[in-house]
DNA sequence: AGGTCGGCCTGGCAGC
DNA sequence: TGCTGCCAGGCCGACC
């Protein structure tokens, strides 16, 4: 599933190939795609456009095209974004920049199945967006308010930028009783994390996925923060985590898969101890994690009010 | 307003 | 063998 780890990877491979290139036709196949826009309004708000830069905020990537508009891309689930280079469509140009590749022969890939868009460049090359269960989207914001005003609503703090501290994040989870996992994939809370880098975060913090996230102390969300910074850091090193149909912008695969610490270890034996990794559901969502190792921390003990009476639900603001 | 849950979607797979 | 039904999960909207 692409999480911020996976989009970056692609973000970083796209920048160098797109920004300056014109954007000279764009298809829209599946107008699930690009709702509530019809496909039309998208096709024609990026056609004819040049990309100016390619960022990334949260799980989402953008297209900034010349003319203060912006392409907004999130995969969801399954999609994938596949760049075909100029020439007789393989990749093998971008594949020759690889460091340690040596000389390797590169078959020309195969047309992609599940294409819901198509952005052809004035280079030649095609932008190609494939997605299995249509969850994917891609919508043309304006720069400015309406791209502001948009992700203010839906995403929080940047994980690997220096917004994420650790009193940041004990404020962000201050008076929250909902789990650290749910905690984890509020993307308004903190964007970019997923199912995956949340287990594999807790777990390096040592942190039980189901205590309440309000319970922390400042110790616990250091080792959050060193915990999230890690698990996305060591996704961005291995490419991203093609666990089933998670592809780079290239078509392969990436291998953080095989680093998972605890996700989808269910019966293995954690790593740090004897403890043995459990499967369980947490907001429908399969959590992983040592029982012997990640602390449950405990809801904090209601401060003893000196007063009399204290009022038994009593969530006074920061008296 | 925070927390929880169902719906969206499709391929793969377990179970009969 | 072939069918059915369940499962995966990011995000949104509905509901308490």
């Amino acid at each position: 599933m692409p999480e911020l780890p996976e989009v970056e990877t692609v973000r970083r491979q796209l920048e160098p190939e797109l920004v300056g290139k014109r954007i000279e036709s764009a298809s829209v196949l599946d107008e699930r795609l690009t709702r509530p826009e019809p496909p039309l309004s998208v096709e024609r708000a990026v056609t004819g456009r040049r990309v100016e830069a390619v960022n990334r905020r949260g799980k989402y990537l953008l297209i900034e095209l010349e003319g203060e508009r912006t392409l907004a891309i999130h995969l969801r689930m399954t999609g994938n974004l596949l760049l075909r280079g100029a020439g007789d469509g393989s990749v093998t140009d971008l594949m020759e920049t690889e460091p340690l590749g040596g000389p390797r022969l590169y078959e020309p890939p195969p047309e992609p199945s599940h294409v819901r868009a198509r952005f052809a460049l004035d280079d030649g090359g095609e932008l190609i967006f494939t997605d299995l269960r249509r969850f994917g989207q891609a919508i043309v914001l304006d720069q400015g308010d309406q791209l502001e005003d948009y992700f203010a609503a839906r995403l929080g703090v940047e994980p690997l930028s220096d917004e994420l501290t650790p009193q940041r994040l004990l404020e962000l989870a201050k008076d929250r009783k909902a789990p650290l996992k749910s905690f984890l994939l509020t993307q308004s809370r903190i964007a970019g994390i997923g199912n995956i880098y949340a287990d594999e975060a807790l777990w390096r913090a040592r942190l039980h996925p189901l205590s309440p996230a309000g319970s922390m102390k400042l110790e616990h969300a250091d080792r959050l923060v060193d915990g999230i910074v890690g698990a996305l850091e060591a996704g961005l090193d291995h490419g991203g985590a093609s666990i089933d149909d998670y592809l780079d912008a290239r078509g392969e695969r990436g291998s953080m898969q095989d680093e998972f610490l605890v996700h989808t270890r269910e019966g293995e034996r954690c790593r740090r101890g004897d403890g043995e990794i459990m499967r369980i559901v947490v907001d429908g969502r399969s959590t992983y994690f040592c029982p012997a190792c990640q602390e449950r921390l405990r809801r904090r003990p209601r401060r003893r009010a000196k007063a009399k009476t204290a009022p038994s639900r009593s969530r006074e603001a920061k008296g």
